[in-house]
DNA sequence: TTGGAAAGTCAACATCGCTGACGTAAAATT
DNA sequence: AATTTTACGTCAGCGATGTTGACTTTCCAA
């Protein structure tokens, strides 16, 4: 139970890195990773008063500009109630612009205002600084793979998000 | 300021993954990722009413059994007070042994008891699998890779803390 | 023997998840 | 035209988890 026996039996090194020391190094990679992927944010927010959750609104908004509420609701994967607190922060601040629906006025069309897009660089350029330094430091096969992974470890919905990303550029 | 302009200018297709697009969507990956990492867990945990901090602190625990507070608290980067609250609901519930040092009789040295164990092996079989699907979709050379840049991501003092790890094996 | 480190505790607070309930407006359906 | 559904906003309350600050107890070591 403690370790993957059959690695070893079944196919010997190709498998070595199924071994459960090996999912467990994994595991732990992500959550020290994952703590560094947040840090520069972080402080970064504190300034201004902000946490994580307005960093994500932030970050979609600018993404998908003109996403609904609702849009953005499921790319996020929470409540409307949690997110209304965060959105409406937002909006008090002048940081995103909430715009009645064309098409459909019960919608509200999300943008981020000069001010938002500010505080969305500021944000954006300390992450991908260190996205940066990491993928070069590894290279691009290892960004390659690093990719493929984590997209396998997405929930099927998730994935989903995160491919309809992709065909949101502008 | 938009998009990294050198990239084409300056070596072609060899640095086509660090343009900020690229970095963006690798920013995207770690977010949308990190949430399947801890879906499992979280489903879990929601059955005996703990939370992700519990699952931290019983599986570094697991990971470096008779650790003191203090290493805990370096491993997870949290207040003592913060790890406090969690720790006390985990010994009271029986989970977790803490016992005083031998040596230095102030500190204390942290066990999993059977029951602990019985939950830690729960909730990394869960996550463990998740791991293991995605490992073996991705191979082992996107597995190496995964890991190279997860690494290059980690603050220095993270990354310290991550080897550490790696000789506390028994 | 006294200073300070390690650990524990109490209080107060903030962020950010959640559920439940309710209201309004607009669109869709019957 | 009346009803239902959808989209959004909001209030109230709760829980997990992080924070700072202040204080006590224990006990090693200079």
């Amino acid at each position: 139970m403690a370790d993957n026996r059959h690695s070893q039996a079944q196919s010997g090194e190709a498998l070595l890195f199924l071994t459960d020391e090996q999912l467990r190094k994994g595991i732990e990679a992500m959550f020290f990773a994952y703590r560094g992927f947040t840090a520069d944010p972080d402080r970064i927010l504190a300034k201004y008063g902000y946490g994580r959750a307005h960093h994500r609104a932030i970050h979609f908004i600018n993404r998908s500009p003109g996403s609904t509420v609702n849009n953005l609701l499921a790319t996020l994967g929470v409540t409307k109630q949690s997110l209304n607190r965060v959105l409406r922060a937002l909006v008090d601040d002048g940081l995103v612009e909430s715009r009645v629906g064309a098409r459909d006025r019960r919608e509200r069309n999300l943008h981020l205002t000069d001010e938002g897009r500010a505080l969305e660089a500021e944000l954006s350029e300390a992450q991908r600084k260190r996205m940066r330094a990491a993928y070069r430091s590894a290279g691009p096969e290892a960004v390659s793979g690093f990719r493929e992974v984590l997209e396998a470890m997405m929930d099927p919905e998730q994935r989903r998000q995160f491919h309809r990303m992709r065909e949101a550029n502008t």
